[in-house]
DNA sequence: CTGTTAGCGCCTTCAG
DNA sequence: CTGAAGGCGCTAACAG
């Protein structure tokens, strides 16, 4: 075939859109360009915005995502795994956070072992106890910096709005908080800790169990939308934020600063998580050095949530 | 072979938690299990509970979806597309709107034309020029009724906060604002109409420069993002909602509910939205027939943020 | 009805 | 350096 036949050929499959065909390359090539995202649900924000900032980076790479939600169901996300190594991914992004406890550790390991040891990658933005490269964020210390806070307006009676205790992310983070109050002489009681489902919903009801019971002058929460719904309870009950309670959230998901009370949070750069995550994975797909562990860092975000404890 | 080795074989596969490769399956059956899904930006929570109801309904018939964002720009959104199509997805679904213009439609038509072509399932979920099957929702029906809801409220001086004006939705959703208008005799007033992005920023944006020129008794806005953004900029000029000046937004995402004032909104069944958009799919792909014209309905929530017109 | 074979579209090897 | 051939893992069509 002659050079200018070949010209030929390349501008008339441009013309034609001619796209080859990435199913047979990956075949051929054993490397599909995709990657697998498990998130523990697409529609809450914190993971929204982590697999906006993946996409961005491994689409710039020219790496399609899957994407697929567990809902926190070990069950559930062992298929997502599966189905993602089926579908000859290149590498497993573990935004999810793990559960607590052995099952976890080993339904998950089964799956990704495998998948490890035929060359795929499997890395990490989230709390797990799978030895994967991850991205690292102080989830006890960024708790602890809000607990700080807290203390320095005044408050020794704090609250904890605990997120489902079987997940890793809300073990480290309970342990930031007891470590803080601890460094400041304020005994933990339990009856101050309350857990919910991570969404608004929860933190609303687990805020209700909680002042049914007990009457702290802050409240923190495992997440923002813990926060929220604990606003929207006291709301209910006359109780004023900051006034009467101080309320802290955590993540800084962007709705955070335009809730009923503009919340105090500690902020979690979710996107630049995401980011990280995508290029961890690239970096090992390619064979470079990854950065040298790449963490995101937190930074306390006071609003109006928050105030020195009255009387 | 027997059929004793048979079972063993099964067994031992089974045990060692064998997968058929995907990939090798789909390129022998021209069937990938996979469904491309574009939107504007996965982190915008219209965007994210709709893609839930999609993975939803999809993964349930082991479908997997890859999801991207086109940022509501023209190229990206080929370039997904052309992505998908190489990718060799069964369906695409548009849930990203579509773009005012015959550029949008001659350069999605060139590569969805050629997707339909071979064999390939497209369907929307949103307004767009591009005739693909697609879940019904009435964006101007429910423009009006929002207006409607104002109007009873004796408001006459309507603003409306527009979003994106490239985007078909805003289309949409501005001609039923002002087929409203005119159904109840008030002048269409163009300097009553401020465009932003379609998002809280935006919104807030827009919210400034239309009460720089404007003193409108209430303000409805073409998402609840924006009307979020509009909530900020009045209170930080001392203006109270609703007071002073109603607010209202559309969609009903989840934060509605919740924000500084829990706004007055439209519902968009958005994950039924997904959910319907899948299974419309779905039917397509297996040759049923599918359901007859799905549509979703939306519904007036009225909450804090709309109120009678003072004085 | 079981067992074999060709081929999906591409890439990589090897020969020319 | 260009061109032909084999094979990636699977399924479909075929022969036995």
């Amino acid at each position: 075939m002659s050079e200018a036949t070949r010209k030929l050929v390349l501008e008339a499959a441009e013309e034609l859109g001619f796209e080859p065909n990435r199913l047979a390359r990956a075949l051929a090539t054993a490397r599909s360009q995709t990657i697998g995202v498990v998130v523990h649900d697409v529609s809450d924000p914190y993971f929204a915005e982590i697999v906006r900032g993946l996409e961005d980076v491994a689409g710039a790479s020219q790496y399609a995502l899957f994407v697929s939600s567990s809902d926190r169901e070990l069950d559930k996300e062992v298929a997502v795994l599966r189905a993602f190594v089926a579908s000859q991914v290149d590498a497993i992004v573990l935004v999810a956070s793990g559960m607590v406890g052995p099952e976890y550790l080993s339904a998950v390991s089964e799956v990704l072992g495998r998948f490890e040891s035929l060359g795929g990658v499997v890395v990490s933005t989230s709390e797990t106890s799978y030895p994967a490269p991850r991205v690292v964020f102080d989830n006890a210390g960024a708790t602890r910096t809000m607990v700080e806070h807290l203390v320095e307006l005044g408050h020794r009676q704090i609250a904890y709005l605990d997120g489902p205790e079987e997940l890793q992310v809300c073990e480290r983070r309970l342990a930031g908080f007891k470590a803080a109050l601890d460094t400041h002489g304020i005994p933990f009681d339990p009856k101050l800790v309350e857990p919910g489902g991570f969404s608004i919903e929860g933190g609303a009801r687990a805020c209700a169990r909680l002042i049914e019971k007990a009457r702290p002058t802050a409240i923190l929460a495992a997440n923002d939308l813990m926060a929220i719904g604990a606003l929207e309870t006291l709301g209910e009950r006359g109780i004023r934020v900051p006034e009467d309670v101080s309320v802290a959230g955590f993540d800084d998901i962007e709705f955070a600063a335009h809730a009923a009370v503009p919340l105090t949070t500690v902020r979690v750069p979710l996107a630049e998580l995401g980011r990280l995550g995508a290029r961890l994975a690239l970096d090992l797909l390619e064979g470079r050095p990854p950065a040298t562990l790449p963490s995101a860092e937190s930074e306390l975000v006071v609003r109006k949530s928050t105030a020195r404890v009255s009387a």
